[in-house]
DNA sequence: ATGGCTGAGATCCTCAGA
């Protein structure tokens, strides 16, 4: 029982990138973010084709999150509850099969202390709410997604440049995740990869950093108590990444018993 | 310290990403 999350950076420009891993991975269920587009122009036949249930959540341009799956979806979510003014496609959750899963896109936040950082913390915050609600729910709970945040130092290829209070590793936003996490779900790469390092997910598209190596992790999988004991392996998918015009992410995949 | 690369959508550039 494979289930994997990625973030596309738009659907409709990786579509063959994202069919051939979809083909060779075959995950049960696949998590995406930034498919950037609305619901009646995401190119669902060709994953109909492969066996999948679509649910999704898109607006033009920007964001979007959608869940395929093989077995039904049910139960749908679109959206964190308590945060009805905020139209941004960035939370989608269902149930399938045994599994409830959710692919969730946090904020970017551009730079510590603007407007969109403040956003991202908000964000974190109805996340966190929302995730605290879940943990009574008495089934196996996966929240994939591109969370904008790398929780520890080994998670960035630099430590002086990790420091700086930059974005992606800034003091608060990481705080915001590690909440999270106290609440009791488990980073399912770093729990079975405590110290590995170079264990990226994002690469910037700019100066050269997949070639050397630049990258942070970014993506995460939680996993709820439920989940966390069905834990088999984990990794990032590296492949994607080094492929003609690839996404800056790379897909994380988790397998389950 | 800055810039660098990519996608979308509306113009011939801007916004946003991270």
């Amino acid at each position: 029982m494979k289930i994997a999350t990625w973030n596309v950076n738009s659907i409709k420009a990786r579509l063959p990138q994202v069919l051939k891993w979809v083909a060779d991975a075959n995950p049960h269920i696949l998590l995406l973010q930034e498919i950037k587009c609305e619901a009646h122009t995401f190119p669902k036949e060709p994953f109909e084709d492969l066996g999948y249930n679509i649910a999704l959540s898109g607006q033009k341009t920007y964001n979007g999150v959608a869940i395929l799956s093989k077995e039904p979806l049910e139960d749908i979510l679109i959206g964190l509850p308590d945060n009805g003014e905020d139209m941004q496609a960035r939370y989608i959750e269902a149930v399938c099969g045994k599994f409830r899963v959710a692919s969730v896109y946090v904020p970017n936040g551009m730079e510590p202390g603007c407007d969109k950082y403040v956003y991202k913390l908000k964000f974190f915050h109805h996340l966190k709410a929302h995730l605290a609600q879940r943990l009574r729910l008495d089934e196996a709970f996966v929240v994939g997604g591109d969370y904008n945040v790398a929780p520890y130092e080994i998670d960035g290829h630099d430590p002086t440049v990790f420091r700086q209070e930059r974005i992606l590793c800034s003091q608060k936003e990481r705080e915001a995740l590690r909440e999270i996490l106290y609440l009791g779900y488990t980073d399912a790469l770093r729990a079975l990869h405590p110290t590995q390092q170079h264990l990226f997910t994002w690469w910037d598209y700019r100066a050269g950093s997949w070639q050397t190596n630049r990258g942070y992790r970014i993506d995460h999988v939680l996993l709820n108590p439920h989940a966390a004991d069905l834990l088999i392996s984990t990794g990032v998918d590296t492949t994607p990444r080094g492929e003609e015009k690839a996404s800056d992410h790379a897909p994380v995949w988790v397998l389950f018993s």
